[in-house]
DNA sequence: GGAATACATGATATGGAATAACATGACAAG
DNA sequence: CTTGTCATGTTATTCCATATCATGTATTCC
């Protein structure tokens, strides 16, 4: 089971997120990765949105708006919450980035390219984030929906707990 | 056992929630259950509590923290913020009622007594929201959390769509 | 009963998340 | 050059959430 989110290119549907890994190179793939789907379909990754990005991946973990609003004032941008917003939700839109709900924080996604409906492993004593290949939401839930003619668009699937570091500390 | 959310007393795991139903008669029930069990385990159904439990059961649909304080204050009760969340964390702690991450608001629980994780689905369009019993959540992630050595202590399962009515409208 | 303890509430203050509304600049299409 | 579109900047406001300290009210134990 390679669940070597980063590293190793082959292994695309691991759990990944709680591991070392050769991070450096893992930004850079990624970020030139996201401007080449970029350039393919047409979207604009401008300046903030780029930098945004970058901070996602370099910090590799979830980060609040502020936070990210920070890191652009330091940067020289912008520095009000619709900033910082605004590339966010173009990033989180598009695929780029997803927002863990239960933390009202954003997270640079893992296994970009592939549309996907991701599902989290949110530590409660760290706040790491490990993001899994999540097969559709169905079962259970997709019956009900079909029973109460209510037309699913999107899914949040997040689960709270204990990361193996955290574990192993207690 | 008597977890008669709305529409018919058999079903008990029905996905519930966009239907009518006898809904004087459902807040009453519930608030019975509430106490009865509160009573049985020794917790504290006290004014407070019992009156957003009430305000929860009563709308039927997620409300955020400050529509709660507003009617606590309307009710004579205490109008800081901490009045409020106070009270929710105890319903949310005991499972009465649940927090709606994808809104930041809650709900009173559509299926009380049995320990569950909850699955909602919720209409962008309206708000509303249906709780369906969901099977633990496992599956995919389940098996990724193994792999990955997370210990999963608490699942959000969200999705978000539209309902019957709205689908209609649309 | 009276002290000690735990728990519930009240009130103040602050911080963080999110959006509405308006203005400006860049750029491509017509 | 004008118009429309999109991105950015700025101001202001609203909503969500928690830390902290003070007060009150039960229960428990002696
Ligand atoms: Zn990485
Ligand atoms: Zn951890
Ligand atoms: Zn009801
Ligand atoms: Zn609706």
């Amino acid at each position: 089971m390679t669940s070597e989110t980063h590293p190793s290119p082959a292994s695309d549907k691991a759990p990944v997120g709680f591991q070392e890994h050769d991070h450096k190179n893992c930004v850079e793939t990624a970020l030139a990765n996201a401007e080449a789907r970029c350039k393919e379909d047409g979207l604009r990754l401008t300046p903030v949105r780029r930098k945004v990005l970058e901070m996602l991946l370099q910090e590799h973990r979830a980060l609040g708006a502020y936070s990210v609003l920070d890191r652009l004032r330091e940067a020289g941008f912008g520095s009000q919450p619709p900033v910082a917003y605004r590339a966010l939700d173009f990033l989180v839109q598009n695929g780029f980035v997803h927002k863990i709900e239960r933390l009202n924080a954003f997270v640079a996604c893992s296994h970009p390219g592939a549309t996907h409906s991701p599902a989290f492993m949110i530590c409660r004593k760290c706040d790491a984030v490990a993001e899994a290949q999540s097969a559709p939401v169905p079962g259970v839930l997709g019956a009900a929906a079909r029973a109460a003619g209510f037309e699913i668009e999107q899914t949040v699937v997040e689960a709270e707990g204990l990361c193996p570091d955290c574990t192993e500390k207690a």
